[in-house]
DNA sequence: GGTGCAATTAGACCAGTCGTCTAGAGCCGA
DNA sequence: TCGGCTCTAGACGACTGGTCTAATTGCACC
């Protein structure tokens, strides 16, 4: 696999998810994608065998780049657990409230669109969140270790949160409004709190 | 406007909910929605002005009859206001667990979907979640005031709680497992304990 | 420079899209 | 019986959808 090739690979999806994260799975067609990346059809079939396949790589990117970021934030030297956990959901917070017209978070945005449209796909974000929610409950669990937590169940509590989190990122979309995330934000620190 | 003019019309409608409420939106084609009401196409237009009008009204459709189902609920003789909200909630899971390939809930369905493809139907969202939220805010106060819940500020709690049901949903379904709603369920009981 | 093979592209293909439009069927009051 | 509505029927147009095959290109090796 040449250098160009996956750059070439790379470009449409990084080209995707800027429309497919604003305009959704189905509604964007080829053509639309293939413009905006300026690749010719023919070769969006070189590198992805059918879109939902594309549509797989997309996520499965996805999550690769967001682990990255959360694994950074995560293990941040210097911070104690808790500070750690709450800086996640106050960049969660600050993100989805930012202007521009695409979701930043493919979970929200393809989720419940996908979930019945591409088996391989639903599987590629169940696999995803849960990955997410196994590093947030780490950090949980850290944070009861290192006293910085209330005594918790780190499992429940990281299930609860990033649940509560996607509600809220939902409902922030549908309001045009960051409260949702605020109203997250407050319970969440309840929660984390004695 | 005659009885048959409002047969054919929710007919198309009811139709139309059942098909989108599985595949979305975008997906579905006038097509397939035609031929599954056995409704052609001349009939479609003279009822909605476009297939975003169509969308708008099963929206409203949809929340006039949860928003019915929902006062039913909220208002039974007999029950305390807290064994009136966990029945809500309780049936929300039930609902959401049962087999079947449609999403029960639209707005979990179709909101990340819809929101940025059409003005009408996000207002139409919205303002939908926001009579639920309103319902359920109602409930909990009266909980407060019937001492079945301990002092709570409603509005906010019923923000939360929502949004956590509609976060658990979207997992739900992406895990085709009820797991995060029973998650929900347990975080629901917790908040609303002491 | 020439050869052979893989990587890449161009575009044909047709089923399907939404929406328009015309023609007429059915109904109802006068 | 007529006139004038509402509603049905479905052909049609202009276009987009994803897919595939055949042609072209680029490159490594001789």
């Amino acid at each position: 696999m040449s250098s160009r090739h996956a750059d070439t690979r790379q470009h449409i999806l990084d080209t995707g998810n800027r429309i497919i994260a604003a305009k959704g799975f189905s509604c964007v067609g080829l053509n639309e994608l293939l413009q905006a990346s300026e690749v010719p059809k023919g070769s969006f079939y070189h590198y992805f065998k059918s879109k939902e396949r594309f549509g797989q790589a997309l996520l499965e990117d996805y999550f690769d780049s967001y682990l990255r970021q959360l694994d950074a934030l995560l293990e941040a030297p210097g911070l104690t657990a808790r500070e750690r956990l709450l800086r996640y959901f106050q960049q969660w917070r600050a993100t989805q409230a930012e202007e521009g017209d695409e979701q930043k978070c493919l979970v929200v945005k393809l989720g419940a669109e996908v979930a019945d449209l591409s088996e391989a796909m639903r599987v590629t974000l169940r696999d995803g969140t849960e990955r997410i929610i196994g590093r947030l409950a780490g950090c949980i669990a850290a944070g009861v270790a290192d006293a910085t937590l209330p005594q918790l169940d780190a499992d429940a509590s990281a299930r609860m949160l990033y649940q509560m989190w996607l509600g809220a990122s939902l409902l922030a979309k549908l309001q045009r409004n960051a409260s949702p995330l605020d109203q997250a934000w407050a319970a969440t620190l309840q929660r984390l709190s004695a």
